[in-house]
DNA sequence: TTGACATATTCCCATATAGGAATATAATAT
DNA sequence: ATATTATATTCCTATATGGGAATATGTCAA
């Protein structure tokens, strides 16, 4: 069945490298379709593309102006992944690796003897 | 061409809300297989194999005792997530969030008053 | 209206999976 | 050795895109 429709989730649309790299690009700037293509280098129609998804699932706004289309990130999206990630991050801080490395070690112990019995 | 193989980004591997529900269920504590699919009610092969892209980034480590593996959270692999998204942390803070919409007035203001012209 | 510019959309194809079913592999107990 | 338990793997299919090329849409200027 394939991954399920993602266009309407935020961790999908991140999980494209490209679209994390046009989130950064616009950074807490706003750009035009044109800008973006010249600054990244793509394709129109991919920029296009890509700012499509980043809009459905709201991680960026349009605004118009003249024939122009300036993009913006829409940031507050990117909490619900900011949030999910949090509570990880205890346990990749320094301490806790030490912590965990010295447990790793005991466990290793115990195996052993475990075996020999 | 597709997604590009996606078994080695921490962001596309999270991508699938299986895989977060499998490592919001591991958290801390190690469990088997089988635990996880009493704990989770997906079948066998299902848990397998999302553990076993999960396994291929990094972000579980398996431990095996006799027949059972246990399997347990590699939170270090998160952070590059965790890296990625903060920087945006700023912008969706409530004060910034009262900014922007009194920006948002402003600027309204503006675009009828170019319009006129 | 006509033309130039800015951007979006459509069509097509290749490929990466997710899920289900069946089966293979590994380890333990009898 | 054999049965049983725990887990991984393979085969198959349906589907979701990403990228390229061509084209459509929309907007402004002359």
């Amino acid at each position: 069945m394939a991954r399920a429709p993602t266009t309407y989730d935020p961790f999908n649309a991140i999980a494209e490298p490209k679209r994390r790299q046009l989130l950064e690009a616009l950074g807490t700037q706003e750009l035009s379709v044109n800008e973006l293509v010249a600054l990244l280098g793509w394709t129109q129609p991919m920029v296009s593309k890509h700012l499509g998804v980043l809009k459905q699932v709201g991680l960026v706004s349009e605004r118009r102006v003249g024939r122009q289309r300036l993009y913006r990130v829409n940031a507050a999206q990117l909490k619900p992944i900011h949030d999910w990630v949090t509570p990880f991050e205890q346990y990749w801080s320094e301490s806790f690796e030490r912590l965990n490395q010295l447990l790793g070690q005991i466990h290793k112990g115990e195996r052993k003897n475990a075996r020999k019995k």
